[in-house]
DNA sequence: TATTAAAATTTACGCGCGTAAAAAACAATA
DNA sequence: TATTGTTTTTTACGCGCGTAAATTTTAATA
């Protein structure tokens, strides 16, 4: 490599013995030039590691190859899995991910949405709070972006929402548990901060009519993101209130169920799908950490790839039609039931 | 709210009736610009949400507002974790945090750092991969880029690191696990990922002998990042094989532990620090899903927040002096026992 | 009121690149 | 070789803002 003090592109187009404008192009897309073109660039890209400069680029193109992705809580690993699929789809179709976190927090949320505005985003891949949302200010920012929700379904908000069948797999689960054993009480919190809850709740009471089964739910107090901790303070509760009424526990989310679990084992309550167990506890989502909890959870699975491709051509697409999305869409994938030891 | 088409900086001054370069000042620092000022501007931006352009701020400022974070793999909750304290304290000093996870994968780390390059970072918080690491490539970027690394240590790179007192914290719990019992044999990967497993082997090793107790060390196969498996395996193997000299496992990290936990379970050994277990088993890290292991997992925990906070402000002190951090410092934290029901 | 220091304005230039239009060079046909 | 379509070059402007220098206004002091 010789003396790399290239500056700018006027530098690396005298450099390269190729004008600035089609060097320019050459950046915007190598397959817009001539061949023999592109070989001379190239050829110059390895003597010296001129880089355009990313803002002067962002600045002048109306299209950013910036791509916004917003999720609720990325300390939960759950996010984190679905958050590093995306980022990796997003490089792997040429754009740069810009990853944020809402950290619970719904002003942190609104202030995420305002970093983006200021980076131009080509498309935002959003999943929101939810009920603590500020749904006008999630309704604004879908209107100037390209915006494809997903994980939390809010009515009205963004163009098309890729998510789980929570319908689907909440009745998948509930005719495993009650053919392998009894059907389920359903574990939830009272004020979940996830809309999924919500529809999880609506799928449990239904199937289990359609089924001929009571129905019985134990709602569990608290608020925020610290579901661990408030499904174990819940299943303290509710074990040693003796308040199930059936020996098999359908949790409304993995985070629950392994509080659920923790709680059990302190209390000397054996989980498990054998005849010499005390309960059954299943939960939902096939969190990360569900393969490695004790005993190891059922659960129902996500369909995280499926999501994550779906949910990243969808915005590559909309980006390229030019379009918002305004029509609503929605995309659901079904869950896969997970049987492991807790039931 | 009046009509907001404001498109530039200069159609909001001539909005607020302040000049242009008064007002770039203002956005720049709004101590720097008289209190009337200040208070005409903050009135004019109520009545439309103009905001500067990064891209040009960026451009033309040689000391940008952005700092990079980097950390080795963001779905690990330990990770998650520290980063989240860290974005938060960068916010509060007034930066724009970059978050950017190397998803364990070495290639990645360099790409990641080269995407910083091209945002010009006012500075670098940099939590390294560890033995996989490009070295060259980060001892570049350390001298284009004030940075501060964290976690990782890797030596000689970077000019300041923040950590973890490794030797502290294994010799407490050493120190613990015998005064309550045995000391302990040490469960391991033999290629570890990260640096410090090397450090707590050596630390291990110095105390155990201080002590005048018979060191064991269980290593495990594995590669890669997905520890939780690989201490499941390697317990497993352990476990049937009968390879532990004692009852009482250290492991070198949570992640590891909890695979222990999970494998323990599964073969029906008990796990606890009661006479009528089988098994005592420790970690390292306070990992956030420590406090929900069956049995909860007694650990030593990070000083998060002092790591957090120490990292933040020399980044800060390193930018504000335009100092690259040349001489190399390294301020290491206790760690903090934490009794739970494991060990 | 005169003096002085501080702050704001005016003017002007530059950052590094996108992009448009016209002219020139090139490649592929007839 | 002439013709035609494609690619490149030349020229020129603009994006939105930082920033420097000189000037004017404002506020604080004597």
């Amino acid at each position: 490599m010789s003396n790399s003090k290239i500056r700018n592109m006027e530098e690396f187009a005298a450099f390269s013995g190729i004008s600035r404008p089609t060097v320019s192009r050459f950046f915007h897309d190598p397959e817009s030039v001539r061949q023999s073109t592109r070989e001379k660039l190239e050829q110059a890209l390895k003597q010296c590691d001129y880089r355009p400069n990313i803002f002067a680029i962002n600045q002048n193109r109306k299209l950013t190859k910036n791509l916004g992705i917003v999720v609720p809580y990325l300390a939960d690993p759950f996010f984190a899995e679905i958050a590093r699929r995306i980022e990796t789809l997003v490089i792997a179709a040429g754009f740069r991910p810009i990853l944020l976190s809402s950290h619970g927090d719904a002003a942190l949320e609104v202030e995420n949405l305002n970093s983006l505005r200021a980076i131009k985003p080509a498309g935002v891949l959003l999943a929101p709070l939810g009920r603590t949302s500020d749904r006008s200010a999630l309704d604004k920012f879908c209107a100037d972006f390209p915006t494809v929700s997903f994980d939390a379904n809010i009515e009205g908000v963004g163009g098309t929402f890729i998510g789980h069948n929570n319908d689907q797999a909440t009745s998948v689960m509930i005719e495993y548990l009650t053919r392998t054993g009894e059907p389920p009480v359903f574990f939830e919190m009272r004020n979940p901060p996830n809309p999924n809850a919500g529809k999880r709740h609506k799928a449990y009471m239904e199937t289990m009519q359609q089924l001929g089964h009571e129905q019985q739910i134990i709602q569990v107090e608290g608020e925020g993101w610290e579901l661990e901790e408030i499904g174990y303070l819940g299943a303290i509760q509710a074990i040693k209130g003796n308040e199930l009424s059936r020996s098999t526990v359908f949790c409304s989310n993995d985070r629950l169920a392994i509080g659920f679990l923790t709680a059990a084992f302190e209390l000397g309550a054996r989980v498990g799908i054998g005849s010499d167990c005390d309960l059954r506890v299943a939960g939902h989502d096939n969190h990360p950490f569900s393969r490695f909890t004790c005993p190891t959870l059922t659960t129902i699975s996500h369909n995280y790839s499926a999501i994550a491709k779906h949910s990243v051509d969808t915005i590559m697409s909309l980006i390229e039609s030019g379009e918002r999305g305004s029509e609503r869409n929605t995309e659901l994938f079904n869950g896969e039931l997970i049987m492991r030891a807790s039931a």
